[in-house]
DNA sequence: CGGAGCCTTCCTCTACCGTGGAAGGCCACA
DNA sequence: TGTGGCCTTCCACGGTAGAGGAAGGCTCCG
């Protein structure tokens, strides 16, 4: 098992370069060991880190998110109970967002209905438009 | 009917002054008559054009739709066709949004499960989390 | 005359997640 | 030796809709 530059580490886990020097510099990966020519080493076991993060990326974690669950981790704790909470959180929170957007929709389908039935010439352009 | 200074027009429109400044500044409000001594001067007329700026905002709008729309107004035409079909993409959009929104929670809720279900010991500290 | 409360402009900051580019170093191949 | 392809750092930008505040001017009231 040899260790990999960023630019493969990045492409093995399907992120950029960029997002890995990202995740390091706001604690998501530890400062990794580098090279006598400074450039980054990765060991193969970081890739499931990536990959982890891929996942709970899909998932709908933030970063800042991501990054408590990781933190749990390497303090030697099992992070499970934290995910089981986060993601209740999660899923309260797109609850709510859903419920919003979805009386937006509502809002904006009354809307679509009026200014799509009505009179073009019976608009007061004082108000702009009478539809909104 | 006397003209107003900023503070008065944001207040009756329910906004702020930085609010107006801003819209101003952005191109939803026409640039406004300076007093002589600088201070804007909103004639009562101003009011409507920030009440449909407000009403727009509430329907889901973003000040660059209502910019398009109120610039179609300020050309003399009448802008509800423009926002029939402003509605109609909002409409698709929010559909897509809220789709997303709710397959994404579908996954949480799976995920919800089985870290709430699962035994923290049986973890492998290699995956961190093996409910993500 | 003094102070409160408006107004002006301009600059910075918010939250999220990186992307893009510049300037420069390192390495291999022809 | 040159050239292309990696790598390094650091700075700026994007989109959204303003909020916050500094420094200074105006106006009204007592």
């Amino acid at each position: 098992m040899r260790t990999v530059r960023i630019g493969e580490a990045a492409a093995a886990a399907g992120m950029t370069t960029k997002a890995l020097r990202f995740y390091e510099q706001h604690g998501l990966l530890p400062p990794v060991h580098r090279g006598p020519n400074g450039y980054r080493d990765y060991p193969p076991e970081a890739l499931a880190r990536l990959q982890f993060i891929r996942r709970s990326k899909a998932a709908g974690l933030s970063l800042a998110e991501i990054r408590n669950i990781l933190q749990i981790r390497d303090a030697g704790q099992a992070p499970c109970a934290h995910v089981a909470a986060q993601l209740a959180q999660q899923l309260t929170d797109l609850d709510q967002h859903i419920a919003e957007l979805t009386a937006l929709r509502a809002s904006a389908a009354e809307h679509y209905q009026a200014a799509s039935q009505g009179d073009p010439t019976q608009c007061d352009p004082a108000q702009i438009c009478s539809y909104l």
